[in-house]
DNA sequence: CTCACTTGTCTAGCGGTGCTAGAATCAGGT
DNA sequence: ACCTGATTCTAGCACCGCTAGACAAGTGAG
């Protein structure tokens, strides 16, 4: 069944094609401008091949929220696993944390802000955001401090920082005194 | 000119009768059932009336934010001062404000996640926000702790609230460990 | 090699959106 | 009673997400 295979190869293909330049355009011009027109003409397709893919818009925003949550969770490992010392390792991770929001700004957008029809903190949560909050968890979980479940801090301080991160973007918060906040954070939360 | 004065009148209650229309429905069904449409049906003009009175549904969105920003600041101020001690302040501050967020989607969406065009952290800022960050301020300004700039530490906490507060509503953090959360919060961020 | 059939893709269109030009209507002053 | 200017509405633009049904291309059987 080589012919099979081949087509189910290429339908593969497709399909990431399609999810690469959704967050292409995202990244570019702003989830408001990621139209199913848009999108299925810059693939060379007509709109109706989006929706033999996916559901909907919705379904292609949270494609693109699970490729941005394997990315984090290996950027998040990267910074930590480069940094010795508690201390050091989360500053690593909050830095690098905001770092990401900043830089891919769509993706976190799709992941966090947006409506990707992805199930959270829950059984059916997909493997790749969980493994993410796992990324966090492992450092933070150290510095949770006694009887303190580190699960608990590890959603408080992640909070804090979807917090920073998404105010800043949103200009609710001067970008200036980013890395005092950082530190500050770090400071009264983390328990070395 | 007794006549104008009417006319001027009958205008301002239209416009407040437009934002809290929009901000009713938004409440009831979500904004993204606030359309200029169904809005301008609801209060029995045609469409084009809405544009005599804001620029778009964006101006709408503002005003909707800037009426929330009064009552969250008016609310935050309450409780705070019926509290007494750094302690009971801050804890109470940040009951509120979750509360608020949560009693109030919409309005909370208007200030902090849709686009309402207003400018924040700025010159040209909107008194009611500015007004509602100093609300924060004066009750988060004396558990700063030493050496720590009040603004700073109010936009930390600011924004780890913030990162709860939508974090929670979005499913992405379980709902009954909130007030846990809070606490562990208020515990590690407040110097009392 | 031909032909029916399945599979895949496209054209065209539905009901909705924010927003606006220009027609129609209403109220005021003379 | 009439003219004039402000106000409001009707109708429409270009766009949106999504889909039914026409059409073409590739597949396997005879």
């Amino acid at each position: 069944m080589s012919v099979q295979e081949r087509k189910e190869r290429e339908r593969a293909a497709r399909e990431h094609l399609i999810v690469a330049t959704a967050r292409e355009i995202a990244e570019q011009q702003g989830w408001d401008a990621v139209t199913t027109r848009r999108l299925a003409e810059r693939i060379e397709y007509s709109q109706p091949v989006l929706y033999s893919h996916f559901r909907g818009k919705r379904e292609i925003i949270g494609a693109v929220a699970l490729e941005g949550a394997a990315e984090m969770a290996a950027a998040l490992r990267a910074a930590t696993s480069a940094a010795d010392g508690p201390r050091t390792r989360v500053t690593a991770l909050a830095r690098t944390y905001l770092d990401f929001a900043e830089r891919h700004p769509a993706v976190y957008d799709a992941m966090f802000q947006l409506d990707g029809g992805l199930a959270f903190a829950a059984e059916d949560t997909p493997a790749p955001l969980k493994d993410a909050f796992a990324a966090l968890l492992e450092s933070l979980g150290e510095v949770a401090g006694e009887g303190v479940h580190p699960g608990l801090f590890t959603e408080v301080f992640w909070a804090a920082l979807h917090g920073l991160a998404t105010l800043t973007r949103a200009g609710r918060l001067p970008p200036a005194e980013a890395e005092q906040r950082v530190e500050l954070l770090v400071d009264r939360l983390a328990v070395i």
